[in-house]
DNA sequence: TGCCATGCTGAACACATGGTCAGCCCTTCC
DNA sequence: GGAAGGGCTGACCATGTGTTCAGCATGGCA
């Protein structure tokens, strides 16, 4: 990804020399980590940015591995916080619920966004949970009458959850063309708006719906997959 | 990404020896830089699972970077004719429409869903035609019945689009809690039905539009990201 | 003051990476 | 038969990478 793709590309990129070299590499490491990937970032990068020697990143994660795995905690743990802080109740808010406003927050999106993509080990656990959470709220939803019901219940959360992990992922895409950044602060209105739209009012007409019943049963010439 | 996470993983890694030098370094490459990623991909392994020596791919394409702006038109040229052949009228279809029973779809969809989240530079135009078809035939579902209004036509094609490729992105997660592989020849049927539900029905009751609404409008203490 | 703990670094190591180079082998054409 | 072209490779090069190692500086405590 190319920098300027996002707004204030560059606003995180100093790191205060006050804080203890331990601080100051994992703060680097996940901005780093999350601008270009854990494979394209050398620990000299690492070390450079956060005004430090390579040999003391080691010193002080053991690995780069072991690094890695010291900013998943960290981010996962923020995003966790931050949405028990947030929690929306019974409405199936999104599964990502971070005041960006806060310093941390866009680094920890960004990483999130590039680790969703890139995998990592504990990151499973963490989309677990994020679904677990939803369909609990979402069922509260339902009995409170503010959700429809379904006929595939959590299909229809995991669903709705990847999309808008999907979207985080595509970050720098929807700001590219919806002019709205989902890991900033300038807000989101429009995506709002619009998605409240398509969960109100539906995208597709009672017509629709029956041509498109009949042309999935009938054609079998291809298997579409997104 | 752990390879076992997608049904079939080790189905393409085979590589005829039949086929010329230059042929077989841009299939394994389209295989392996969708696996891993481009960088976390080297030269020297591409040569090793095509069966060649690593000058030759060098030779052929002049630079690691050079075999991977290969990989790009060859998917995306792969994709577009896919498309252009299963094109469905009037009714929005997804964005991407692929033949997942041809051998070459898994590995091209693969490495799209990279390439995707990784950044490419041909990427950005390939989305904006995605985007642009998709407002075009979408308008023609508005017209024919088909497809319901919107305040924001181009936002939501956008954000249909954006949470499409997101889920490709995600294929693994979709798999792994859906057991659903979007990039293989399984079938879709439940991730169809559900987002056929949601598309049909919505999501949200009026309760919940009226109560949201109003929460939205009073709620400023966090912008919710996603 | 001396010792210990902590934070830190320059130099170096072993290995990996993209790429260069000289040259071999095979096929085709004159 | 010889020359040209294409496909191909082993050896090597310059550079980058994660990490080890020996040792310095500082602060706190007995």
């Amino acid at each position: 990804m190319v920098s300027p793709s996002e707004p204030g590309a560059e606003a995180e990129a100093a790191v205060s020399t006050v804080e203890p070299g331990l601080e100051r590499i994992l703060t680097t490491a996940i901005d780093l980590f999350g601008r270009q990937g854990v494979k394209a970032t050398s620990v000299r990068a690492i070390a450079e940015q956060a005004g430090v020697s390579p040999p003391l990143v080691i010193h002080h994660y053991g690995s780069k591995e072991r690094l890695r795995e010291a900013c998943d905690e960290r981010v996962l743990a923020f995003i966790r916080e931050s949405k028990a802080e947030t929690m929306r109740a019974g409405l199936g808010g999104p599964p990502i619920q971070v005041d960006t406003r806060v310093d941390e927050a866009r680094p920890a999106l960004r990483y999130l966004a590039r680790t969703l993509s890139e995998g990592s080990p504990r990151l499973d656990e963490f989309v677990d949970d994020l679904v677990e959470d939803a369909i609990g709220y979402t069922a509260q939803g339902v009995d409170s009458g503010l959700v429809r019901p379904s006929q595939n219940p959590r299909a229809r959360v995991i669903i709705l959850t990847l999309w808008s992990l999907g979207a985080l992922v595509l970050h720098e895409h929807m700001y590219r063309l919806l002019g709205e950044d989902l890991i900033g602060e300038g807000g989101t209105d429009l995506y709002t708006q619009t998605m409240l739209e398509l969960f109100s009012e539906g995208f597709l007409t009672e017509r629709a719906q029956q041509a498109f019943t009949f042309s999935t049963d009938t054609d079998d010439t291809s298997q579409e997959s997104a």
